[in-house]
DNA sequence: CTTGACCTTGACGCAACGTCAACCTCTAGC
DNA sequence: GCTAGAGGTTGACGTTGCGTCAAGGTCAAG
């Protein structure tokens, strides 16, 4: 029994033209090619194309495809690889989807998507790298809830402090203080309550760790930097911060 | 203040191909080109910027990101539609690692994987369209379990049960026997059986409806019609089971 | 013989840049 | 003033898995 390419395709629910990629790049090769130049295709190729939307279904590329189909690799093992994948990917696609709602949360509760207002979320996202890793997605969830809770009055008074913060750091910068003197320490101090204020849904107070940490993130990440006056003053809260974790915490 | 391409990617994170990309698109033209033709950006186009590559890290495309920019579209309203298109991802990633998992499982039951024995899993699994719908990801869940729970001689036994029935439905139709008659609905009171055997886990017995969506199903998709002979042999079954579902359910 | 369905082989298109290639330009040290 | 080295520019191809024309041959039915 032999069919043509358009027959192999409606009986597979695929199109002429995959059945002429995969003859191209040599994972179904047509059974026989008639005078004419037509393609034929016969019950093996139909198992075969059978086992090759399989796998397609199950996400995997041609490449891999073609090495499960030629017994180069452990088929068991093959899918377990894959299946690793498929799981990054849906985490990655939680974080996404975490990410997106935070920013519409901000959104409603009135705030413009700009750079210098990410921050207002920080302590309630997970962030990239260790910050994710340690606070990770049930910390998500939780700050999520707990920024839900909460009214666009307490939101923006939230907000508000921290800029104000910001704005004193900037000040202190422009007097020309340094990051250890007592006055910059006392605003480090607001921003410690600040931070603290989401304290029972990231781990608990603040402590030096985390302190030091926060401030090499402003500085490595220009979004964060940006909050407090580019690099330059990024660096200066770092220090401030770092000061105050030695001497306060 | 002005920061040449390579600063300009430095503090955001990027690198400086991206950056010419984004002003080939008119994503982010630079603030200014010397004579020389370099690009030079000031800080309104680094802020720009890092809206933008916020907006790229919550997914969206280009275009997407264009028409937020422009406030063409509300940004909410967006962000919403896109959150829609990062769920529908998320569960099409559930079914396909359900279905990797699945397959893997018949693999180490050693089982090869072909076509032909794709059916062999079809009554603890969802599968495509209306089945997924009405028996969906919690009969995955407990099928899973039922079949996880099984020994592998078991798993062999039930498998080569259904072999059988499709081999005696195969030899049936070569005897020119019709669907109705008492030999064939023999055949098939051994095969609603088997169906039954994983009852427990698919809402019940076998009902008339269900029968007869099998049987349809056997016959639209290629791959159960391999399982019984391809098309004609698949609407040789067909038809037994809705004899059957008439006459005995 | 005509019509219409089906077949063929190119070849471009897509998304978002990565990655050469070939060639200027600026800065710093000698 | 020269030279090295870092950094800049504009093309242009590569990537993934086909979709989608385009231009033209083939086949079955009326």
């Amino acid at each position: 029994m032999e069919w043509s390419i358009q027959d192999i395709a409606r009986l597979a629910g695929t199109t002429s033209r995959t059945l002429r990629h995969y003859g191209e790049v040599g994972l179904l090769p047509p059974s026989r090619i008639g005078s004419n130049g037509y393609r034929y295709y016969d019950a093996d190729a139909l198992t075969r194309l059978q086992r090759i939307l399989l796998l397609r279904e199950l996400g995997l590329g041609i490449p891999a495809i073609i090495e499960v189909m030629e017994g180069q690799r452990d088929n068991v093992q093959a899918l377990s690889g894959h299946l690793q994948w498929l799981e990054q990917e849906k985490s990655r696609l939680d974080r996404q989807i975490a990410s997106v709602e935070l920013t519409i949360h901000k959104l409603e509760g009135g705030e413009q998507l700009m750079a210098d207002q990410m921050f207002d979320g920080f302590d309630h996202t997970q962030y990239k790298g260790e910050v994710e890793e340690r606070w990770g997605r049930d910390a998500y969830r939780e700050s999520d809830a707990w920024w839900r809770a909460k009214s666009k009055e307490e939101r923006k008074a939230y907000q508000d402090q921290h800029k104000q913060i910001a704005a004193d750091y900037a000040a202190a910068a422009a007097a020309g203080e340094v990051p250890g003197s007592d006055s910059v320490q006392a605003i480090v101090a607001r921003h410690v309550d600040w931070l603290n204020l989401s304290a029972t849904v990231t781990g608990g107070p603040i402590t030096a760790v985390r302190l030091r940490y926060y401030g090499d993130m402003y500085v490595g990440d220009a979004r964060f930097a940006a909050n407090y006056g580019g690099l330059e003053g990024a660096e200066f809260v770092r220090d401030a911060l770092a000061v105050y974790a030695a001497q306060s915490l």
